[in-house]
DNA sequence: ATATTACATTTTGAATTCATAATTAAGTCA
DNA sequence: TGACTTAATTATGAATTCAAAATGTAATAT
């Protein structure tokens, strides 16, 4: 088989982990909406590969919970269930926890100014009530503090579990009560760290963390509910 | 290709992941060396299966960290290094520590009689000084705490990690000292699970898992240093 | 003898092929 | 019409094939 338009065919590495770091964003960004299955066929030809390396990647995916495999039936994008969102999020509060722990020991005073400068720019976007610009900063806090962590592992944990919660987009569901709450969770998130307070910064990010699950609850209990309406 | 033997080859399911569930055991209990190469040729043949599902299994088992995989040369034991280790058993600390909170709040009286057993079983292996019953029943013992705690994603990602941990044989370094304070914790550890006290259980298992991590280490180092010495 | 190059062999990555299972469509009968 | 069977089609799982890369070996030159 062939590639056809040329453009989107990658160029050489390991085609297999290529395709994990494609596909997953397509499933994390809802490109690939949580229930549908997995069109193998259509993303071999849009990647101008074959099966081999998307099967393999494919099951990289399972691996990480963003796919379920049926056998003898392919594969289809997980659904974010409310029991899920319920597991996740207290394993994400108690690893958050542990990056703040280990960011106010180990940050530098560059990664310090640089996560001043997204909090800055965060509050920026929030005068505006600009939520797509919000959230975008939002993540990149979150992670360079698990970068300032400095334990390769804690980030590798944080992200697979995050990517799994992130189909639930939350940022749909922003409250103006709960964002304003967000903010004043974010002030003090970032007082701990400039303070280098662990202990102050890790339970702050586990009350944040809790507070999230139970804005994507929210969300995700309605969105639910409107979806059985709709089947109905 | 077809199987010799035909003992040792599988009936049907999902090859790739028969294969994980059959190789991940070789690396975690060391059948496959750390720093050896992953004779993909002779496990397709002992499992009387082709390349493409074995490639699949090894790309999964690259995902869970056993395996490492160096383009166009194959797959590799990954080694367990001291870096590791202080990244991994914190991690480990906190999800333990989750563990006991939700385990006290959840478990059935069922679940404890039956951790109560392995417990008490347990410690007739330490009084006989059987090393050997004394980690079978010790990993047990944590794996009943977890199922107890009734949450799956935390139950996966604990084993994920463990069983890079569990590849430094720390059973094999345990010094009567050691030995002697970890029986100590667990006695602390059935103590507050029967009290139901998730505060006190967390706090006991996070102290028990760095004391672990101190453990591991000094045995790591040690051999570590005895493999520099060989080699030089 | 020790490098260095050229060649042969093996291993790897990925496409292709092929058997089987699942799905869909068509036909049959009440 | 609508349930039930059966045949055609498609998708899936896994073996096989094939080109490219890596490794090993032998021959040559220094």
């Amino acid at each position: 088989m062939t590639a056809m338009t040329d453009t989107n065919v990658i160029e050489r590495r390991s085609l297999h982990l290529e395709l994990v770091e494609r596909i997953r964003p397509l499933i994390v960004e809802r490109q690939l909406e949580p229930g549908d299955k997995v069109p193998e066929r259509d993303l071999c030809e849009r990647f101008g590969v074959s099966r081999t390396p998307m099967r393999e990647a494919l099951k990289v995916l399972a691996a990480e919970g963003l796919v379920r495999l049926e056998p003898n039936r392919g594969a289809w994008v997980t659904v974010v269930t409310v029991e899920e969102v319920e597991e996740v999020f207290p394993i994400l509060g108690a690893l958050e926890a542990l990056s703040g722990e280990l960011a106010c020991a180990n940050i530098t005073d560059a990664e310090l100014s640089h996560v001043r400068r997204l909090h800055d720019q965060m509050m920026d976007s929030y005068r505006d009530r600009n939520l797509a610009e919000y959230f975008k900063t939002n993540q990149k806090i979150h992670r360079a503090i698990l970068l300032a962590a400095k334990n390769h592992s804690l980030t590798n944990a944080c992200q697979v579990l995050s990517a799994r919660m992130q189909r639930a987009r939350y940022a749909a569901n922003l409250s103006e009560e709960r964002w304003a709450d967000a903010v004043k969770e974010h002030e003090q998130i970032i007082q701990s760290l400039e303070a280098r307070d662990g202990k102050r910064l890790s339970q702050v990010l586990a009350r944040h963390m809790k507070n999230k699950q139970d804005s994507v609850l929210k969300w995700l209990r309605k969105a639910t509910a409107a979806q059985e309406t709709t089947l109905v």
